[in-house]
DNA sequence: TATAAAATTTAGTCTGACCTAAATTTTATT
DNA sequence: AATAAAATTTAGGTCAGACTAAATTTTATA
């Protein structure tokens, strides 16, 4: 019930933040599924997340959780160590976009507040991970997100991509061989009603990308 | 009993390496205080360490522990995580060698055998942390030592510091204002009989060491 | 709107890693 | 060698964080 945040406790947090990020609370399944735990260990959880003094999460039975202020402070946290740790990999020792999230998974929980610093400061306080993922400020907000799917352009549309919202490496390490990565600039040629794959064009490369990548890529 | 070895067994296992280097086995009580955990606790820790598949220690009763091979391999895995961690974190990070004990002791656990390799190469491979450690090789051996203690010395010998052998940030700190680091000359001037002083000569400085420094400081 | 399917919770266990208190053994000292 | 002190082990917990199996509740579908 008290102050202390284990690891098993900041990884829980992290992916309500997430859920939340998109639909409204996070549901026991939706959790379950992404930490790997059997949904009835989830909601021991969650029981306990509630009742702990402070609360870090808001549950009703049957109807997920949110998170609490003091619940999304710890998650930002955890979330700030993520992506800034996924930057200092990718810059200092040469890592791929795809192989930081593992690594960075394990790290987030055991950095001090001191390395975090150091770490933002060698470089140069960055506000967007390797898969332009915003990162949380020091003081722990997360800075306004404008961008929208790929998906959701249509033919003739043009825009620049802002992040990709994937952690599955075999995704990630295909969309870099296409160039298809932050800060590029893409044109819609077509839109297909049926299956709505979209056609885009990207300097001089055309592509033919499904809903299972258009939904994942996020741009401005 | 399997092979999964978990963060506090690698706990155990770096300390059981320590204190074997020094005298012979490690004992119950040496550990307890080592690791911060009750006596009993390490008793039966060392039985289950014992008793598992491999075994990683060799436990006599009322006798202390020593590593198995395998043990031996686990510790040294550990410590060169730790070792190469401290460097990285002084070189990359600008840490200073007082601050690095304490995150090299929860990165150690956590981090991918590529990060190691990574690090290495970064670093160059190097062979001695940044206390002048000696970091075990890739494929787990720690290489020999011939350093001998500061204390040993008498006077008009001159030697040259190889490392220092102590994880106190007062301690270390103090000797990073004497100038007295890995690689740094000097003579003893004076030794005195009563209390084991040792009065020495480094560049144009001249220090008067007790026991509790002069153990502590290693040299060739 | 009944009923089947899916989601969620409750109940009861387990395991790792710790703890304290009470033996027991070993070691040191007279 | 007897006895006191120190070290170590045994016995009997606790606690976090999982799990499975069996309810229960909600949601979807006929
Ligand atoms: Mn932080
Ligand atoms: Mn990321
Ligand atoms: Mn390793
Ligand atoms: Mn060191």
């Amino acid at each position: 019930m008290p102050e202390i945040i284990t690891q098993s406790i900041q990884d829980y947090l992290k992916h309500i933040y997430e859920l939340n990020e998109h639909g409204g609370s996070a549901s026991t399944n939706d959790l379950a599924a992404r930490l790997n735990i059997a949904p009835a260990s989830v909601t021991g959880m969650l029981q306990k997340l509630a009742s702990s003094k402070p609360a870090l999460v808001v549950y009703k039975k049957h109807q997920g959780a949110t998170l609490t202020k003091s619940g999304e402070k710890a998650a930002l946290e955890v979330i700030r160590h993520h992506r800034l740790l996924e930057t200092f990999l990718v810059t200092t020792l040469g890592y791929s976009w795809d192989e930081v999230h593992t690594e960075a998974d394990k790290l987030e929980h055991v950095i001090s507040e001191d390395f975090e610093a150091r770490m933002a400061e060698a470089l140069g306080n960055p506000t967007r991970d390797p898969h332009g993922e915003l990162i949380p400020t020091a003081d722990l907000t997360m800075p306004a997100d404008k961008s929208r799917p790929l998906a959701s352009l249509r033919t003739d549309e043009t825009a620049t991509i802002q992040r990709v919202n994937s952690r599955d490496p075999n995704l990630l390490r295909h969309l870099d061989e296409l160039g298809l990565i932050p800060n590029v600039q893409l044109e819609v040629i077509a839109h297909s009603t049926f299956d709505n794959n979209l056609t885009i064009k990207s300097g001089r490369k055309t592509h033919v990308l499904g809903l299972n990548i258009t939904t994942k890529i996020f741009v401005i």
